[in-house]
DNA sequence: TTAACTGCAAACGTTTTGCAGGCGG
DNA sequence: CCGCCTGCAAAACGTTTGCAGTTAA
């Protein structure tokens, strides 16, 4: 589809983590995988849901429904509704594609979660930024914790509040709120 | 419908961590917390928010708004209407007293948090029970990670998925859903 | 063909808010 | 007395759903 600009992601939000190699997975991998998933089900693959997939993973950016309706929105392949939306997330979080990973302005955040190491997040109380980070103790010592209890871990969701570097600035320096990806 | 299992949330939450010590604490310390973050803030202490603080803290029970609300129904002392259990419950995290501590179905769910250890929590997906624990090692692990990230770290929420004891347990053996009140 | 899919709009359930009257300090 | 506080009802919010026409396989 686009010429793939190895380039992250235009605006500002640190990915402290790399993809799981150097280079961009291909898109057609994702969209594989969930019609793979979806014809387990009896489902089937439309022009809208290959698009949301693409949509989605055309970059590795951190999206709630309603920042991916609107990207939804300037695409010419396919004009995708709400609700539509809304389906999809739904089924790619079954699939196993995406996660929910926080929750800010009480919207559900998602992140891929399909061929991307496992990590937690920070994220600034002040301008909504989220950090990756990742530590192999924190889950050693969570299973260990979940052993003791008889619990079988399935996953967990681990976001870290505080204030990113540039917030920790005296006021008059510091940035206003930039909320949106 | 919600890929979610279907259980409700349990009302009966094993607490396995006990309170700070052996004995209650008399509910006027978190009154007068209270009083003492509203008189800083130039607010007032009511009967309707003195009569919230007493119930929250009557119990180390995890609760909701609406759960909260149906208990407050049920005093003699003071009736309080919704808008003001929840306005009451903003301020009461931003006094420090609760803080929320995870999400069932649709709610947020909320616990003690002024003078209680800090701890996070296992969350069985099939009956919706809370399990407490606490793990120093875990906060170390974050405020050195936090250091790397230049991030102040001012606090986390943990959620861990999975299921319990019991739930882990063959069908036949299961023990009935722990059933809502 | 036919069952799953879509967009639309209306419905939903939780939480928030505008308002008029009440009350703490 | 001032201005914060309350309950009420209605609004707001993200999200879900019923429906009738559309489309993948």
């Amino acid at each position: 589809m686009s010429a793939q600009p190895a380039v992250r992601n235009s605006h500002s939000h640190d990915v402290d983590l790399k993809p799981a190699e150097g280079t961009v997975q291909p898109v057609s991998k994702y969209i594989e995988k969930f019609r793979e998933f979806l014809s387990s089900k009896g489902l089937r693959m439309t022009r809208e849901r290959s698009a949301v997939v693409e949509e989605i993973f055309s970059s590795h950016e951190h999206f709630d429904a309603d920042q991916l309706e609107r990207r939804m929105a300037q695409r010419r392949d396919a004009r995708v509704s709400r609700s539509t939306v809304y389906r999809c997330l739904g089924q790619l979080q079954e699939a196993g594609l995406i996660r929910k990973v926080a929750r800010q302005d009480d919207r559900e955040i998602f992140e891929h979660d399909y061929g991307y190491p496992q990590h937690d997040h920070l994220i600034c109380g002040q301008c909504g930024r989220l950090i990756e980070f990742h530590n192999d103790a924190i889950n050693d010592v969570l299973q260990e914790i979940a052993q003791q209890h008889g619990f079988r871990m399935e996953g967990h969701r681990l976001e870290v509040q505080g204030l990113c570097d540039d917030c920790c600035q005296p006021p008059e320096s510091r940035p206003k709120k930039l909320n949106l990806l």
